[in-house]
DNA sequence: TAGATTGTTAATCGATTAACAATC
DNA sequence: TAGATTGTTAATCGATTAACAATC
């Protein structure tokens, strides 16, 4: 039986799925949600709403349902939205810069704090008001600002170096979207991996399976 | 119980990442592998492997494994790699170009027929030898050469009108960047939600309760 | 044949759902 | 108080793991 207190990973997924829902009913004015309109909402059952929510506390009132704000709120202070931890982007090539600038780093609990790339044409180039570093200087960067989380948006071959150097500065956490295999090469580093070749053949099996 | 044929999404799920993994297997000149050998690699179970595969039929030898190119051919003919998908593109911005160029759509089982924005300033600009067209022409493009995916790149104000004219068309599966819920507004519609903003969310949970 | 490893059935484990007592 | 809805315990379901007979 899991211990006390553990929290399983599949409820830790649903979270920013909560926080996201609710500030959307914030946005619409709705002041409060019972669990069976929520589970309507984000097609899921209420059972589970209420057991996930539950891992954490309390937030609900019998017979009245969840105050969305204060709920909201809850979650948002369990994931650490707040915290604001500091994150650099390795690769600025095209999917770096559309990440730089497209991405809200902030609304999701982090401050980007520095771009790096391998290419020195890039080097002092301006996107989203950071100017882009060269590698050599990420190990001096790392130890005097100490980045948490990286996001990684360079190839698969200069991974595993550039992982080295990051762990070691002491990087705790990765957006992975290169596809070389961080958590299989280093012990207890968190990782988040955005497969997208992965998403698109599921699509294709799923279309190509198609009532059969 | 599940129905006699029925495949689990859990498993349809795996099916891309061992895909993946025999390809570099194979890229190593590795001939032949054990489940055991696998589940090293992959950090999951010689079982779960076992059980995965004969999901679809038994393609290992007893006492010898499995032949590395056959296993990857016929997971890549299970998945319908070589189908080439008739795909579109919504969305020319950073997000779009980036995958545009960054992707590789043959690989992972689709054909880029189309990139389509609203923009009238990208219309005729060429991304990976595709030339952008302007969304007024999206509806005639769909009629004439039925697209079945389409990759959705715009912000979640505008997904669902195109949404409703690209499932009128015939799409019917999305990969979608947009924070729309497509699934929650069509029924039958296949869809694959990336949402980078939860991947940092829980990045961002597991730094801030790292050995809670 | 002996050894290895699969395919497959059975056991376990964990996550989801249902039920209901507590309580606002 | 009566009605509603939570928090929580118990039941169910499905997915993962273990075990082993089949067989190369």
């Amino acid at each position: 039986m899991p211990a006390k207190g553990y929290i399983s990973n599949s409820v830790i997924r649903r979270l920013p799925r909560y926080y996201r829902f609710l500030g959307e009913l914030q946005k619409e004015g709705t002041l409060k949600i019972s669990s069976a309109e929520l589970s309507a909402r984000m097609k899921l059952t209420a059972s589970q709403i209420r057991q996930d929510l539950n891992c954490y506390g309390g937030f609900g009132q019998q017979g009245y349902g969840y105050n969305v704000d204060v709920l909201r709120r809850e979650i948002g202070e369990i994931i650490g939205v707040k915290k604001k931890i500091k994150t650099i982007l390795i690769g600025a090539g095209n999917l770096g810069k559309a990440i730089t600038s497209y991405f809200d780093f902030p609304k999701y609990g982090c401050e980007l704090i520095g771009i790096f790339d391998v290419d020195p044409q890039l080097e002092g180039a301006e996107i989203a008001s950071l100017s882009v570093c060269s590698m050599t200087k990420l190990t001096a960067f790392c130890g005097e600002k100490k980045p948490e989380i990286a996001v990684l948006c360079i190839p698969k071959d200069s991974a595993p170096a550039v992982c080295e150097i990051l762990v070691e500065s002491g990087v705790k956490a990765f957006l992975n979207f290169s596809h070389y295999d961080i958590n299989l090469h280093f012990e207890g580093i968190i990782t988040e991996n955005v497969h997208m070749g992965d998403s698109l053949l599921t699509l294709a099996y799923n279309v190509n399976n198609k009532d059969k």
